[in-house]
DNA sequence: AATCAGTACTTGACAATGCCAGGTAGTTGG
DNA sequence: CCAACTACCTGGCATTGTCAAGTACTGATT
């Protein structure tokens, strides 16, 4: 699959992902695995940046199955960032599938 | 608009739009600008990477109204591109408005 | 108890691709 | 002759995803 698509979307589908409910690093690796391969070394920086940036707060949970959880929760502000990039994305991709549809005329 | 959210998608809008008829550089930046607004500076690099990949064969059409314009053709090779990043488009932007439908529990 | 698989997080070096800023040149009109 | 528009090109930069490797904890197998 196209590398390049993913870039800018993974950073919604985490936050939608985590706007249902708080999730943990590798927990967020298989939920976004639905959409498009994904990789380790992708999600943590992303959760890094993000926290960086205010959109989300985190905490440590204990597990019996390894090491402990860090868990990712929703601030206003990534709320806020969650619509926008949402509204972004769908206005984009709209567009991008119009003009796929006036390209139809021989293909 | 958000940046990332371009990056793999111009190389498919320029194969669509050169797939209709032979376009030149400057051309194109206005085409694709229907979408979403683009720089010069991004597609004529662009334009000679895919002329490297033999995607494109080129050709030069002397212009009233300034300098030459090189036109550019879409090869069998192009053709072939086209449609696989087409799928792969389709297929993604698919999974991803899906996973956002998923997400519409609570708003 | 030692090893292995699975869970969980981290990081540094790298690749791909879009943007900015600037340059070169031809044409037309004031 | 100079400004504005058309047209093309390029080098350096920023962003973000990937790869590969490492750390560490738990529970099951040998």
């Amino acid at each position: 699959m196209n590398t390049q698509f993913k870039k800018g979307v993974l950073e919604l589908l985490v936050l939608l992902s985590v706007a249902k409910k708080d999730m943990y690093g590798y927990e967020l690796v298989q939920e976004v695995s639905k959409v498009t391969d994904i990789n380790e070394g992708t999600i943590y920086p992303l959760l890094r940046r993000l926290t960086n940036e205010k959109c989300f707060e985190t905490y440590l949970v204990e597990s019996k199955e390894g090491p402990p959880r860090k868990y990712y929760r929703l601030t206003a502000l990534g709320i806020s960032k969650k619509g926008k990039i949402l509204s972004q994305w769908t206005n984009f991709s709209k567009k991008v599938n119009n003009f796929i549809k006036g390209s139809d005329i021989n293909e």
